[in-house]
DNA sequence: TATATATCGATATAGTTATACCGATATCAA
DNA sequence: TTGATATCGGTATAACTATATCGATATATA
C-alpha cells in the first residue's frame, strides 16, 4: 500500500468538485454549500478538502481561487501530461480529437494506426525514445490489445487507458484501466430494471 | 434502499466473470481459480457467485455454461434493451457503430442530431412513442445537455447515459451515469504519478 | 467592544465492503 | 468401499469509508 494512499472514490470526487468552483470564482464557499449542491455530506467533503487544501475559514468556508489552486496542485493539473493514443477507429478518432483533456492540460500528442492516413505503429518506438509519455491510450480492436500494450510497455509507460474489451497483462508497476462501455452500459441498464421493479 | 441492493462495486464484477468464463465453456471452474485469474479474492468471488447462481458443487466448482446463464439471467442480457442517441459528433458515431454492445443483448435503435444525415432531434418525440427506450445517450455538447436530457426525460426514459461534462438535473426516480472521459483520464495519471513518486 | 453564529477540523461512531475461518459435502484415489 | 481433500456456503472478523458529534475560532452584528 502507499503511502498517501486515497481511495478511488475521493480521487474520483476531487474534478467535480473543481468544476463546480468554476462558477464561483472571486467568491467563498462553505462545504455545507459545495455538499449540498453535488448531494453529498457536508462532512465528508470538508474531510475531503482538508486533505489537499491549505484550509478554510470558520463562519465563512474556502476562498475560490485558492482551492482550486490547490486542488490543481494536488491533481497534478498544472503540469503537462503527455499521451499518445494507438488506434484510430471511431472511438480513437473522437478520444484524439476531444477537446475536454485541455482543461487538464493532458495533451495527445500523436495518434499512430496501421492505417496511412495516421503515424505507423512500428514508429511508436522512435517516438517514444524522444518523448516521456505519461500514458497510451489503446483503442485497438481486442485481438490486438495485448500486442499493443506490450510494445507501448517496452518503451517504459507505466499507464494505460484501455478501451479494448479484454484484461491485459501487465507487470506490477504498471497502471491499467480498463474502460469497457459495452459493460459500463449494461450495468447501467440492470440498474434502470432493478429500480423500475423497485 | 432497494430491497435487493447491491454493490456498484459488485455489479462491476459480474461482466468481468461472464468475459472470462466464456474461455472456460463445456468446463467446470471453481472460485478459487476464477478468483486467481481476476486477482481478486476468493472469498469475494464465491460471495458474487452465491448471490446469483444455482450453486457449485464441492470440490469442482462451478458449472461454466450454467454459471453463464445464470450470470445472464441476473444482468438481463437475455432480454433485449433499447437506446437511442442523441449528438452524432466523433463520439456519438463511434458509439453508434460500436459492436461490443450485441453481447449484451442492447441495441441502439436511432441516432438523433440535428444534421441531415441523421434522424433530426424533433423527431426524438415521435420515435419515442412507438418504442419503449430504456436508455438514452447523450453526447452532446455541454451547453446542450440539459436539454436534450429534458428531453429524454419528457418521453419516460428513465436512464441516461451521459457523455457531457456537466451534472445533469434530473428527478429522483431517473439514474444518471456520468462518463467524463477527461476526468477519468486525468485520475489515471494522478494515480500513475503517485506511483512514480512512491 | 462584546456577543452570537456559521463553519472548520478533530475525534468518535456507524455503516458498508472485503476477508478469514470453519463445518459440511461431493468427488477422487487407494 | 473407504479415506483424503478441494471446494462450497455460512458465520465471524477485519478493513475501509462515510457520517455524526463537538469544541475552537474567525467573522458579523449589536
Amino acid at each position: 500500500m502507499l503511502q498517501n494512499y486515497v481511495s478511488e472514490a475521493f480521487l474520483e470526487r476531487i474534478p467535480l468538485y473543481l468544476n463546480e468552483l468554476e462558477k464561483y470564482k472571486n467568491d467563498y464557499i462553505s462545504s455545507t454549500t459545495l455538499a449540498n449542491i453535488l448531494n453529498l455530506g457536508e462532512v465528508l467533503v470538508r474531510k475531503d478538502l482538508a486533505k489537499i487544501s491549505q484550509g478554510g475559514k470558520p463562519k465563512i468556508g474556502y476562498h475560490v481561487m485558492d482551492l482550486m489552486n490547490d486542488i490543481k496542485d494536488y491533481m497534478g493539473y498544472n503540469n503537462k501530461s503527455k499521451a499518445i493514443i494507438v488506434g484510430m477507429g471511431r472511438l480513437g478518432n473522437a478520444l484524439y480529437h476531444y477537446s475536454g483533456f485541455n482543461k487538464y492540460n493532458i495533451h495527445i500528442l500523436e495518434a499512430f494506426d496501421i492505417l496511412d492516413d495516421y503515424k505507423n505503429i512500428n514508429e511508436i518506438k522512435d517516438f517514444c525514445s524522444e518523448q516521456d509519455i505519461d500514458v497510451g491510450i489503446i483503442t485497438v480492436p481486442k485481438d490486438q490489445a495485448q500486442n499493443v500494450c506490450n510494445l507501448l510497455l517496452s518503451q517504459g509507460i507505466k499507464a494505460i487507458w484501455n478501451f479494448a474489451p479484454i484484461r491485459l497483462n501487465v507487470p506490477e508497476d504498471v497502471i491499467v484501466q480498463n474502460e469497457n462501455l459495452a459493460d459500463s452500459l449494461s450495468i447501467l441498464i440492470k440498474h434502470k430494471n432493478d429500480v423500475v421493479r423497485k
